[in-house]
DNA sequence: ATCTAAGCGCAGACCACACGTTCCT
DNA sequence: CAAGGAACGTGTGGTCTGCGCTTAG
């Protein structure tokens, strides 16, 4: 889903996003992030507040977010599962990526009216009171930020655990979860908890994407929960997407507290407690979180989860194709690869010869 | 309303081995 | 410092298995 540099006007770079989005046509400096259909113009959340808030005939424009993707057209659907406004274009280029992302629910994005930056909207400071404030993010940034950034006042002594690693690690697990389901249900919350200033510590697990699942697998017990959560995926009819999504964010709500404390009191959780017979692996100190993000901090990771989030792919990728075609046709036994018989091999060595006589070329690893 | 079994779907494990990377001489 | 070899780690796909969820009885 690249995005081609098109030169569809609207200069680039510009302000904390992309450099390639489509900067404020009112200040020049800041990325858009809606589009006035009125005016005619794309504004950042700054100058949209700004202008949009300056009287009521103003506040009326209809405005739409900015694809979240391209960040550089109004956004035509709203993808549910991403909680992504999106682009016709890249709504049909993501969402063709793979069978899975295919069964998405989008709908068509509605426009805004009114003042979104409002206190009948959200808490302008948990809103918009961020310098440079992305208002398509928030959810993203919510997101972020209520998976990766705990209440410091009530340093949840679960959270550490599951989510010993750094802060990248906590995006790309929101990344890996993909659905962004949970958003809605979090926002409101996590609109008044903007300042965040603990981020846990990096752990040693690995430096690549496990599922929260895989990491309790063992744990008799378990009790997913899915973050209160009501997926309805089955009803939806992505069951299988949702299924897997669930699995991934499925954690066991009892044994981590995977969700920032305060959520977890919001959500009204069932399975506060560790059920019997099962080691409560967080009952120890709390680890110290000694790291504070700052503004700019915070910005960054944001905006690389945000990064990282649009250019994610389902698909799987063939890093050495030489290794694919060697192992699509290697000997297998119910699946397995199976060693080769001698006479496999010297079938094998013929055949090679021969193709490099033929064509003069062996077979080279394609990247 | 609750329980149980059956059915279904999905994620992960498993295997051998060529190739890439790292380390050492 | 460069070159070569050894050792180790990684990645690849089809099938099986276990688990969780849904549905029916």
């Amino acid at each position: 889903m690249m995005k081609e540099e098109s030169s569809d006007g609207g200069g680039r770079g510009g302000g904390a996003s992309n450099s390639w989005a489509r900067v404020c046509d009112t200040c020049r400096s800041a990325a858009c992030t809606v589009y006035c259909k009125a005016d005619m113009a794309y504004l950042c959340s700054s100058c949209d507040a700004k202008i949009h808030a300056a009287n009521r005939v103003a506040s009326r424009h209809e405005r739409v977010f900015v694809c979240e993707a391209c960040e550089r057209v109004p956004a035509a659907f709203l993808c549910k599962a991403d909680a992504a406004s999106l682009c016709a274009a890249c709504d049909a280029d993501i969402h063709s990526a793979n069978p899975l992302a295919r069964r998405h629910q989008r709908v068509p994005i509605l426009p805004i009216s009114g003042s979104v930056y409002g206190p009948s909207g959200v808490a302008e400071e948990g809103f918009m009171g961020r310098e440079g404030g992305e208002n398509e993010d928030d959810d993203d940034d919510d997101e972020a930020a209520s998976w990766l950034l705990i209440n410091p006042t009530k340093n949840n002594n679960n959270t550490n655990f599951l989510f010993g690693g750094e802060v990248d690690e906590y995006l790309d697990l929101v990344d890996y979860n993909g659905e962004n389901q949970y958003v809605d249900h979090y926002n409101h919350h996590h609109q008044q908890q903007q300042q965040f200033s603990h981020v846990p510590q990096k752990n040693h697990m690995s430096d690549s994407i496990v599922p929260v699942q895989y990491q309790f697998k063992d744990q008799q017990n378990q009790q997913s929960f899915q973050l209160g959560l009501e997926y309805e995926s089955s009803k939806a009819g992505y069951s299988s997407y949702n299924g897997s999504i669930s699995h991934s964010v499925s954690v066991s709500s009892t044994d981590v507290g995977v969700v920032p404390e305060s959520t977890m009191s919001d959500m009204s959780m069932s399975h506060s407690r560790p059920p019997k017979g099962t080691i409560d692996l967080f009952s120890g100190p709390p680890i110290q979180m000694p790291l504070q993000l700052t503004p700019i901090d915070r910005e960054a990771r944001v905006l690389r989860y945000r990064e990282k989030k649009k250019t994610r792919k389902f698909e799987k990728t063939i890093r050495y194709a030489s290794r694919k075609a060697y192992a699509e046709t290697r000997p297998r036994i119910k699946g397995r690869f199976a060693k080769r018989t001698d006479v496999e091999i010297e079938v094998d060595q013929m055949f090679s010869t021969t193709l490099i006589t033929d064509t003069g070329y062996g077979i080279v690893p394609s990247f």
